[in-house]
RNA sequence: GGGCGCGUAGCUCAGUUGGUUCAGAGCACCUGGUUUACACCCAGGGGGUCAGGGGUUCGAAUCCCUUCGCGCCCACCA
């Protein structure tokens, strides 16, 4: 089996990827093995691999993929979510190029219209996922409006309801007007803006006297039904119980008290207008103030707005000041900045509106989920900084708008059989329907054809919290093996952005409909930036073309590149140099793989390099293990790549490797050999959760001499206990061949001179190592000595010296020289260490193993010190 | 307005309970090296007042106070 010099990555990819799937490796059944689930944050069924996305998957499929070498039961759940009000505009948009308006439609035609969308471009992203290496269980793919799925959320629906905790309520909710929905809290953003406080003087009745108020929002005093002072203002208790007149429409509104005013702002006066303002509509109902709403769902105004009636809102208030203007009743306009609430989905301004929505009660429902997280640890969250964001939201939580006015979602299962504001049931069906609202009116008569089903759907995360859930049936089925297998699953990787949205709420609905929690781990991957450390956005044109990346670095590359800098939780700052560098690993790795295959075996006897280079690198594999497994139990991904990135650059190809390589054209003894062959392998393990196709690919040509299984799904590297005392002894020797190539550059001795070395061994060295500095420093011939040796150049590691004999005389000045220095250092550090150690309260109050280490030190520099002085007075 | 977090080498970041190899890593940079796995490479090297100031301590990047700069979250001030 020939092996290609270059390592072509898409080729390679497509391959295993097959072989994988033709193979069924992704695919999990509950069996008798200790399960590892993942669902994955299931992207909107619309959307396009952005690099959030990649980011966020890379993890999760290291995760996986680990478990899966760790002979867990590995289940990575994927899916999509239909996002009902991001797709829905789409559709919107897309059938208005087609001069289809929305409002046209019956929901029957719009749905079909969104399905269509939906099987066009839907799960397209996930075909992208599999290009990343992503290694889902394919079968069990998942859409949030599949039917089993609708059936689990409206089922939720209908027993939360049952349990008194979703109610009907008229309350001012955030709107908006170009999506025509109410959105949840938490879907508005606040930006900041630059406004303007206008201030408007208004008629008191029956009299000359006038008001002024300071409004942000001139168009709204159309719908003012009061002014409110505070009663403690002396300035205004002149006109206490009197009526003001509203200019332009000139309704009589009374002049109301109330402590809410604050003195200091604007002039102190407050105009109300119940309809538009959260606060003005408990005043309102405090104050028992008529209602006004000025506005239509499109936020144009109404009939209320007098001429201005069908005009858009921000159009009116232009208009309008210059109306107040001319007719004197503006006074002055001052410059403002507040902050505004836009639609996260849509950005347009929020307006808020009063209506009929569906609300779910949080506060009692969030008791189980706080303690999860904050007391009993049952959750954990990394970073964990997270846990004060999510308790200051879950000790604060509000009640929660599930109900919006789209089409696409499941419709909320209500049904209304009369005018009447209770006049309606909730059940899964309009059969169901009917019977409970026969009950409910006591009309027997009721027909189907009289219950009219409530118009809104659910909010999308109403159904992507149960996602954990639903996704193993079980709210329909909570007996069936799946769930019982796989739930609670264990990590759930996604970007604090959405902690509010979905992980907290999962956590609410994994307490109440499983008792138990969603998920054991939460890992917040940071926000992809790029070098200048903005946010990576369509509009800026800054977003890398995701599989454009892969195309050029290869997915191992681009996994690599994502993961080498992105510590949980903090965001990344994304630049194509790292993706460069993961394809330069690979390159590296497969270089060393033909320089391996590459080898001639014979039966020969195995040099004493090769033993101790062997032994050493088993060790340190071990030690390595060790740490890359501490790193991966705290979620340090990119620590634990990084590790594994310099074990195998470092420790194996630049080490192990150029300890046992064979002279150029001689062959390699079978035992070396083999031994270097199960090390690959290990390598391979532990890195192929980070690079799957590379490992895969040298895996298999390794194993075509023994076939067995894939590497995907062979075993992760068993933990041994190691020796210490060869890492150490390495470590000494590595310095040893480090000076060696100092000297050689420093005096220009190339490299394929050799050099004789001389050894003053005052540390009692172990000679174990002498084979491997005889090697890598191409040394002649290696011999001990009891004094200085004349005429040489020399290095020291710690008080042993080293002297390389010179062919022509040595420069003495410039050997002097480096000595002096050396020894002046060393004098310096002695002496610090000694004042540390004459200190009685550090001697007194530091731990043991502290001053121990400190008179360590002291015995090092006073040997070195000897060292040096006997080398100088020889040079002398 | 309230809360959380950050500031360490040119860049991106580690640095756990203050003390072992505490000032580190990777990249970048500089110097030298191509017949012999890899120039997507090898070897060697320079580089930091740990944001500034003060304090606690035998000892501070680490703990406390303070100033400056940055980020995020929450909140109804018109």
């Amino acid at each position: 089996m020939s092996i290609p010099s270059k390592y072509d990555a898409s080729t390679v990819e497509n391959k295993w990827y097959d072989y994988w799937m033709t193979h069924n490796y992704f695919h999990s059944t509950p069996d008798s093995r200790e399960p590892y689930t993942i669902v994955i944050p299931p992207p909107n069924v619309t959307g396009i691999l952005h690099m959030g996305h990649m980011l966020n998957n890379t993890i999760q499929d290291v995760l996986v993929r680990r478990a899966r070498l760790q002979g867990k039961n590995a289940c990575w759940v994927p899916g999509t979510d239909h996002a009902s009000i991001a797709t829905e505009a789409k559709v919107v948009a897309k059938l208005k190029k087609k001069g289809i308006h929305k409002n046209d439609l019956s929901r029957a035609q719009f749905m079909e219209h969104a399905w269509e969308w939906t099987e066009e471009y839907g799960g397209v992203i996930l075909e992208q996922l599999k290009k990343l290496g992503c290694s889902c269980d394919w079968d069990r793919t998942k859409f949030t409006m599949d039917d089993q799925m609708s059936e689990s959320v409206i089922k939720v629906f209908i027993d939360l309801f049952n349990k008194g905790l979703i109610y009907r309520g008229f309350r001012m909710v955030n709107w908006d007007p170009q999506a025509q929905t109410t959105l949840s809290d938490e879907e508005v953003i606040y930006e900041e803006r630059q406004g303007n406080l206008f201030y408007l003087n208004y008629k008191i009745q029956d009299s000359d006297e006038q008001i002024v108020i300071a409004t942000t929002r001139p168009e709204t005093i159309l719908g003012d039904t009061a002014i409110c002072i505070n009663p403690n203002d002396e300035r205004y208790s002149h006109l206490k119980g009197k009526k003001a007149i509203v200019p332009l429409c000139g309704r009589i509104i009374p002049i109301i008290e109330d402590d809410y005013v604050d003195i200091e702002f604007g002039t102190g006066c407050l105009k109300v207008t119940p309809a538009h303002d959260t606060n003005d509509k408990t005043l309102g109902e405090k104050h028992n103030l008529e209602v006004i709403d000025i506005f239509n769902a499109d936020a144009t105004l109404n009939s209320f707005g007098l001429h201005y009636e069908g005009k858009d809102r921000f159009v009116v208030r232009k208009e309008i000041v210059k109306e107040l203007d001319s007719k004197g009743i503006l006074i002055k306009t001052e410059q403002h900045v507040h902050k505004v609430g836009t639609s996260e989905r849509t950005k347009v301004v929020i307006e808020p509106r009063l209506s009929d929505q569906w609300f779910l009660k949080m506060e009692t429902l969030a008791k189980p989920a706080i303690k999860a997280v904050l007391e009993d640890k049952t959750i954990k969250l990394f970073p964990n900084k997270f846990e004060n964001t999510y308790r200051h939201w879950m000790e604060n939580i509000r009640d929660w708008n599930i109900s919006r006015q789209l089409f696409w979602g499941q419709q909320i299962p209500a049904y209304f059989y009369g005018d009447g504001k209770d006049d309606f049931v909730v059940a899964e069906s309009i059969e169901k329907a009917l019977e409970l609202a026969k009950d409910k009116s006591g009309n027997t008569q009721l027909d189907i054809i009289d219950l009219r089903q409530d118009s809104d759907v659910l909010d999308t995360w109403f159904s992507s919290w149960l996602w954990p859930i639903s996704v193993f049936d079980g709210i329909r089925n909570p007996e069936n093996e799946d769930i019982k297998y796989y739930y609670p699953t264990n990590d759930l990787v996604t970007g604090p952005d959405i902690l509010f949205f979905w992980v907290a709420r999962m956590i609410v609905a994994g307490y109440e409909y499983k008792d138990q929690k969603p998920f054991k781990n939460v890992y917040f991957t940071g926000l992809v930036r790029d070098k200048q450390r903005r946010k990576m956005s369509k509009s800026l044109g800054n977003s890398p073309d995701a599989l454009k990346l892969i195309e050029d670095f290869g997915a191992d590359g681009v996994r690599v590149g994502l993961l080498l800098s992105s510590a949980a939780g903090n965001d990344l700052m994304f630049d194509e140099a790292l993706c460069q560098q993961g394809k330069a690993f690979g390159n590296k790795i497969w270089n060393a793989f033909r320089l391996i295959e590459g080898w001639e075996v014979a039966e020969i006897k195995q040099p004493d390099y090769a033993v101790i280079a062997i032994d050493w690198y088993h060790a340190k594999f071990q030690k390595t293990l060790v740490e890359i497994e501490d790193h991966f139990s705290k979620y340090r991904l990119s620590d634990a790549l990084m590790t594994t990135y310099k074990l195998i650059w470092d420790d194996f190809c630049s080490w192990l490797l150029e300890m046992v390589k064979p002279a150029y054209g001689a062959p390699i003894d079978k035992i070396t050999y083999e031994a270097v062959v199960a090390i690959l392998e290990s390598n391979l393990k532990v890195l192929h959760p980070f690079m799957p196709f590379l490992t895969e690919e040298i895996w298999q040509f390794l194993e075509k001499r023994t076939p067995e299984k894939a590497l995907i799904v062979a075993s992760w590297p068993e933990q041994k206990p190691y020796d210490q005392a060869l890492l150490n002894g390495f470590e000494f020797a590595s310095d040893v061949v480090s000076g060696i190539r100092t000297i050689r550059k420093e005096k220009n001795i190339a490299f394929k001179n050799t050099i004789e070395l001389l050894v003053l061994n005052k540390e009692s060295q172990t000679k174990d190592f002498d084979a491997i500095i005889t090697k890598l420093g191409n040394i002649s011939n290696l011999t001990y000595t009891n004094e200085t040796v004349e005429n040489a150049l020399s290095f020291r590691v710690k008080s042993n010296e080293y002297f390389i004999p010179a062919n022509d005389t040595i420069d003495v000045a410039a050997e002097l020289l480096k000595l002096e220095e050396e020894l002046k250092y060393t004098e310096g550090f002695l002496k610090s260490v000694q004042k540390k150690l004459s200190n009685e309260r550090f001697v007194s109050g530091a731990p043991e193993q502290v001053v121990a280490s400190e008179k360590k030190k002291e015995a090092d520099a006073i040997a070195k010190i000897d060292t040096l002085k006997a080398s100088l007075k020889n040079l002398k």
